[in-house]
DNA sequence: TTGTTACGTGTAAACGGTTACATCGACGGC
DNA sequence: GCCGTCGATGTAACCGTTTACACGTAACAA
């Protein structure tokens, strides 16, 4: 007792096929009474139509790839959530990939043929590999890799917003910063460290780098390398919340001031971040809106595949630009846990 | 210039289709000569099986869908990856649905045809509606949904974890305890409440509920009565760690000692939890096990449809129990932060 | 030699849709 | 009354796989 097909639905509806393949699809040429019908007969049968028949006649599939590396935190529902209030819309599915260390070097090519596009977020990979796990002649749209692929590009614009958060610290009296990096070969963290480092050299002020990996752990070392005064600094600047927190709390576990000794910013502003004790100033991303927007962009390449407009080059590089948000740990003001 | 079929490689191969399809898939009556030979030249034509048509053949899509309520924080990210864990070892897909409001009532219709099973989570549903929605005939593995639904169920036990708390409490001193439960009509909500108030009363201790909705402003709402004295408690015990959060400040606020004077607890052990000071006592829920856990049991469920097996019965309705996690709101020792 | 068996390969029929084309009737202009 | 047109519907080909079945060949036993 499989599921009813077309032919059923035509059989008992006394008409062709074709007809009702045209009743349901909403074309013109249908007689509305038979219209009627046939839509009668299909909800009595409970009739779906077979997603794989129908990718197979209309070379469309109705869903889109969605690569990402090793899940977690709440980046990734954000991406997700914002990826699907768009992919609603269109009526579209989500297919979820994730890509981590030795798996998935066919498994990207598996989806050719599964979906219509790809959003892709590889902040570990290189150009080439990634290149070369790709299916050719499949839209794609890249979040915040390397540059130069082929396909629309989508990108977090890291190295302003590293430098709006060092001018930021400048401004809040910090002349020692020590920005704690993201690990090694990470586009993200990368240009994080680029931006930090040249825009504390234009404001004159020391910047001393410490190799981290995002994690909360190496967040902490770090934080006890400047509570211990093995590196000195009067503002500890890392590259993403995890590590900022980690810091935070190493710091405040060494009896150090926050911010009274040492200002404390991080980037993304996770949801925890205005939690913490004292509330961590960070840079924020829409992550939401950067998923929605890698999905219009690859709905729009999906619908014009091989469009030649010039309208389409620019608007394939886009950038969007985190905003700054002050709360209590780089600003004297609404202090309560000192001691 | 589209992708290359099973045609080209046979005639680019000088053999039939079938040969390269019994080539490819790694069936037993193939000269090994012949299988390089088109093993190679699909490798050099990019060849890449169309899975509408593989689906449509083998009646078996290889993916599966997991429907899920609004995406929010870190819970959703654990479920996903410890879905993908699992969903990775059987080359599977997972195909996401997010079920919001309005919307979603054919959205669920709809993924017939389009995957093998489903993996749905919608505790603010009742039994008819989902019913209602879900696609006859296709396995499913419901994630704490009201019981009684036709497929595998799995859920958090949220009354044995609500009473392991309670036992807790009354261990580390507690007399009279506060409940604050989550928004009526949530299974977890309810479970959690059931589950505390039946320990209390084999405990013989008091205990009062207070109506919350698994926000955090209720819980500091809930904090502030206990705080205040409006409800006479020596601990406090939320349905959630956001509410347990909230009251924890709310109380701190009122100049209340915890866990001197009110002993504090939650439920689910969010990042956070460990975070805030003092340290929050909860009951951890391994989320991404559940998730694996259910991609098993519907992977079980899919390669044996209809099996009449005793063996199955059982464990289709597993409960994951949560496990308790001490820290500094329900302890004496390790405080540091007491006025 | 001939019949049987086993094995490797090809042929063609599904799977469930969409749609170009053919068909058929009704209608209006001449 | 005939023909052209147009609109609604049916027929059948096609999308790319898998696989039951047929077929040819070679090895082997009788």
């Amino acid at each position: 007792m499989p599921n009813a097909t077309i032919r059923d639905v035509a059989r008992e509806a006394q008409v062709s096929v074709a007809s009702v393949s045209r009743a349901l699809n909403g074309h013109e040429r249908v007689r509305p009474e038979l219209r009627a019908r046939v839509q009668e007969v299909a909800a009595r049968l409970g009739y779906v139509p077979h997603a794989g028949a129908r990718s197979l006649s209309l070379a469309r599939t109705s869903a889109i790839g969605v690569v990402l590396p090793d899940l977690h935190g709440e980046f990734y529902s954000e991406l997700l959530r914002g990826m699907d209030r768009e992919v609603a819309a269109r009526r579209l599915a989500l297919l979820l990939t994730v890509l981590q260390d030795g798996r998935g070097l066919n498994t990207l090519a598996a989806l050719r043929g599964q979906v219509d596009g790809l959003v892709v977020m590889a902040p570990q990979l290189g150009a080439a590999e990634l290149r070369a796990q790709l299916p050719v002649g499949l839209p794609a749209v890249f979040l915040n890799c390397v540059p130069g692929l082929a396909g629309a590009a989508l990108r977090v614009d890291n190295a302003a917003g590293a430098a709006a958060m060092v001018n930021h610290l400048v401004a809040a009296g910090a002349r020692a910063i020590a920005h704690v990096a993201g690990p090694a070969g990470n586009v993200d963290a990368e240009e994080r460290r680029a931006g930090a480092i040249a825009a504390a050299d234009r404001a004159g002020v020391a910047l001393t780098v410490i190799q981290g990996d995002f994690s909360e752990a190496s967040g902490a070392a770090a934080g006890a390398q400047v509570a211990r005064g093995t590196i000195q600094a009067d503002a500890l600047f890392a590259a993403n919340d995890a590590m900022a927190i980690g810091a935070l709390v190493a710091l405040k576990g060494h009896g150090i001031a926050v911010p009274g000794q040492v200002r404390v910013a991080g980037f993304d502003d996770i949801p925890l971040a205005r939690l913490v004790t004292p509330a961590l100033t960070t840079m924020r991303v829409d992550i939401a809106a950067l998923g929605a927007r890698a999905v219009q962009l690859l709905a729009r390449r999906i619908v014009a595949p091989a469009e030649g407009l010039v309208e389409v080059g620019p608007a394939d590089a886009e950038a969007i630009v985190p905003r700054l948000v002050v709360r209590d740990t780089t600003t004297e003001t609404d202090r309560e846990t000192q001691s």
